[in-house]
DNA sequence: CTTTTTTATATGAAAATGAATACAACTACT
DNA sequence: AGTAGTTGTATTCATTTTCATATAAAAAAG
């Protein structure tokens, strides 16, 4: 496993490029997989962003699911109609919506967190522990700068 | 510029979820800049992809930018009408069509190219040239894998 | 050679998406 | 409090995307 790899062309050393190919083909397989299942993958990545916080409002939501906000409206209404998820006015804010997982939708998405860590593990297993977290933490650290 | 941020919940220890969000993040703002000059990121996508190619054939094309074949078909055609770009029959293989960038492409997407090299230095600007290296090489290494 | 299978592209109908906007609720000023 | 500006979500409608399929050419099999 080397890691050192010459760029070639343009699009060989540009960064966003680089980003894109390497998420689509990462996700890629998954996503036929749980398509192959019948669930879309807007489905499980609303899923898995609910899957370990107690409720999130649908800014919030779409923050981490990076839809723009007429899609995940729609989709989270159509979640809701399926017992996916919960959407109740907030208290606090009475123009917000929390959205909070089902406890249907927990059942699934456990099953859906058990398969995409087992297909990281895949992904990753020709590399070092080292060099996955190098790796995952120069993304994390690439996310927080950018974000401000 | 520390490399090393810790995880605090599944999503952000998950290699897909990283690699989807830096790549929105990293593209997003530069999107919008073309998009205020009327462009299209699918344009772009495109334009960029054969900028330093003679000429790819639609399948080829496909894989560098990642769409869905008959999303591609139609933008190429609606292109060609714009003068962006040239097709023909492919002599070797007839059922294939070989897709060139015209002058007229070649002007946009100099200028474009140019614009998407500035943003990439500005998003990398606090890191070494090591970092920066180190970073690519890795994501270069992961498609490569990715692509057997 | 035929026949069968695979590959490359195009197209039409249906679904998903997104820009613009509407509306209601919150915030900040005065 | 009252007004002006802002924010959070929903909805509309035009556009884009995609699934399924068609067609034609190449490759493989017989």
């Amino acid at each position: 496993m080397t890691l050192m790899i010459k760029p070639i062309d343009f699009i060989d050393d540009y960064l966003a490029y680089l980003l894109a190919r390497s998420s689509h083909l990462v996700s890629e397989q998954f996503h036929r997989q749980i398509q192959a299942q019948g669930w879309s993958t807007n489905y499980w990545r609303i899923l898995a962003s609910l899957s370990d916080v107690e409720a999130l409002t649908l800014t919030q939501l779409n923050q981490r699911v990076l839809f723009k906000q007429p899609t995940l409206s729609k989709l989270v209404v159509k979640m809701e109609a399926e017992q996916l998820l919960v959407r109740h006015k907030d208290d606090a804010d009475k123009r917000s919506v929390k959205i909070a997982i089902s406890a249907t939708g927990r059942t699934l998405v456990a099953d859906l967190l058990a398969q995409a860590k087992a297909h990281e593990a895949k992904v990753l297993e020709d590399y070092s522990e080292e060099q996955q977290q190098l790796l995952k933490s120069m993304l994390r650290g690439l996310v927080v700068h950018l974000q401000e």
